[in-house]
DNA sequence: GTCTATAAAAGGATAGAC
DNA sequence: GTCTATCCTTTTATAGAC
C-alpha cells in the first residue's frame, strides 16, 4: 500500500502540464513553425491548418494569441526583421582598416542571407505584398538601422586615409552589397533552373563571397567613371 | 433595292463576331489579365474570378484553353520569360569596344527590370515556388540563354584589347548585373520603407544605373583582389 | 466556342466546454 | 489557457444549354 502511494508521486504528470501552459513557450513554438510555413508558401499560399497540425498547440490557440493570419503573419516578419538589425549592430569594425572593414561586413551580409533562407523568403513575400504590413508595423519602421552609420563611416575613413578615391552614398552601397547577396539566395531556384548552376554549391558560394567584396571595393578604390 | 443591300453589307456585325470568336485574342486577352492578377498576388492568392471578371470572355474560357488556375500561371510565366529572351538576344554589340558594349547590356538589364516590375515580381513568386512549374516547362528551360554567350565574347575582346585585367567567368558576370538591376525592383517597397527612399525616383534611378556599370567595369579592369 | 448556374472543396475563424 | 467540433465564406472547377 505505502509503495503504490509513492510511485504514483513519481510520474511526471504534473511538470509536463506547467510547461504545456508556458504562454511564451506556446508563442514561440508557434512562431517557430509560422516562419517555416509562411516562408515556404508565402502569406496566401501559407495554411493556419498546416501551422496548427506542426504545433505542439492548438489552432484555437493561434487565434487567442495572434488575433488573425495577418496578425501571426506580421509577428512572424518583427521576429526575422529584429535578429538580422541586432546581428548588424553587434559589428565592431572601427579597428579595422577601412578595406579590410569592408570586407568583413559585406562577408557578414552573405553568411547571413546564405544561413537564413527563410528571411530572404520572407522579405521577398513582404515585397509581394508591396511591404503593406511592414508599413504599418512601428516595431519594424523604427528598427534602428545602423548599418548604415557604420557604411558611412567606413566610407569616410577610406576616403581621408587615401584608400577611396569615390565617396558614394552609403545607402547605395549597402543597397549593391544586399542586392548581390539577397538575390544568390533569393533568385536561386529560377537562375540555377535557366543556367544550370547549383547556387547552393560550396565551391561558387566562396567565389562569389569574394567577388562581391573585390567588386565593391575596387569601385570604391577607382577614379570616377573608370 | 440595290443600295440597301450595298449598306448591309458594310455594316460591322459580322466582323465583330469573328473579332469575338477570334481564339488568339481571347487567349491574349486572358494572358494580359492573367499576368497583371498573378504579378499583383502571387499564384495563391491570386482569384481567377478576379482574372474572369477583368476580361472580355467568361471564367469557363480560362477553363478551356488553360485547364487549370497552374495551367494559366504557367502560361504566363512561359509568356514572359519569351519577351525578356527575345530582346536579349536582339542586342548588337559586336562593332563596339568592350567596356562600351558593356555599358548598353547594362543599361538594357537595367531599363527591361525598371520597365517591366510585372516581369520581375512573376521571377520573385515563381522562386518562393521554388522554381517548380518552370522546371518542368520545356519551353522555358530550353529558350536559348544568348545573353551568356554575348558577355563571354565581351569579356574575351577585353582582355584581349588589355583593357581587362580580370577574367571571370561570364554567368558570374551577368548574375552580379541581374542582381542590382533586379533588386532595385524587386525589393522596392521594403528597402524604401526601412530606408525611407524612393526607389522609383527619376533621379535615383540614372544615378544607379551609372553606379552598377561603373562598378562591373572597374572590377573588370582592377588587378585581381584589389 | 461561349454563357449561366452550381457543385465541391478548402480554409479562415469561432463556439462552448473544461 | 487549452481543446474539439463546426460554421461559413471564399474559391476552384464543372455541368449543361445554346
Amino acid at each position: 500500500m505505502k509503495f503504490d502511494a509513492v510511485e504514483l508521486r513519481l510520474m511526471p504528470a504534473k511538470s509536463d502540464d506547467r510547461r504545456r501552459n508556458d504562454p511564451d513557450r506556446t508563442k514561440a513554438d508557434i512562431l517557430d513553425v509560422a516562419t517555416q510555413e509562411f516562408a515556404a508558401n508565402g502569406l496566401a499560399g501559407g495554411r493556419v491548418d498546416a501551422i496548427a497540425d506542426r504545433t505542439r498547440t492548438s489552432k484555437r490557440m493561434i487565434y487567442y494569441y495572434f488575433g488573425s493570419k495577418k496578425g501571426l503573419y506580421l509577428a512572424v516578419l518583427e521576429r526575422s526583421y529584429r535578429q538580422i538589425r541586432t546581428l548588424e549592430a553587434d559589428l565592431e569594425l572601427a579597428h579595422l582598416p577601412a578595406d579590410e572593414a569592408l570586407r568583413v561586413l559585406i562577408s557578414t551580409t552573405f553568411d547571413h542571407d546564405e544561413a537564413h533562407p527563410e528571411f530572404v523568403r520572407l522579405v521577398s513575400i513582404e515585397n509581394i505584398h508591396s511591404a503593406a504590413h511592414m508599413r504599418r508595423s512601428d516595431v519594424i519602421r523604427d528598427l534602428n538601422v545602423s548599418i548604415i552609420e557604420t557604411i558611412a563611416q567606413i566610407i569616410d575613413r577610406g576616403v581621408t586615409e587615401g584608400i577611396f578615391r569615390r565617396h558614394p552614398d552609403a545607402i547605395d552601397v549597402h543597397m549593391m552589397i544586399s542586392a548581390f547577396c539577397f538575390f544568390r539566395v533569393s533568385n536561386r531556384h529560377t537562375f540555377g533552373t535557366i543556367f544550370r548552376r547549383d547556387l547552393s554549391a560550396p565551391d561558387l558560394k566562396s567565389r562569389h563571397r569574394g567577388m562581391i567584396a573585390d567588386a565593391v571595393l575596387s569601385y570604391l578604390m577607382s577614379a570616377e567613371r573608370g
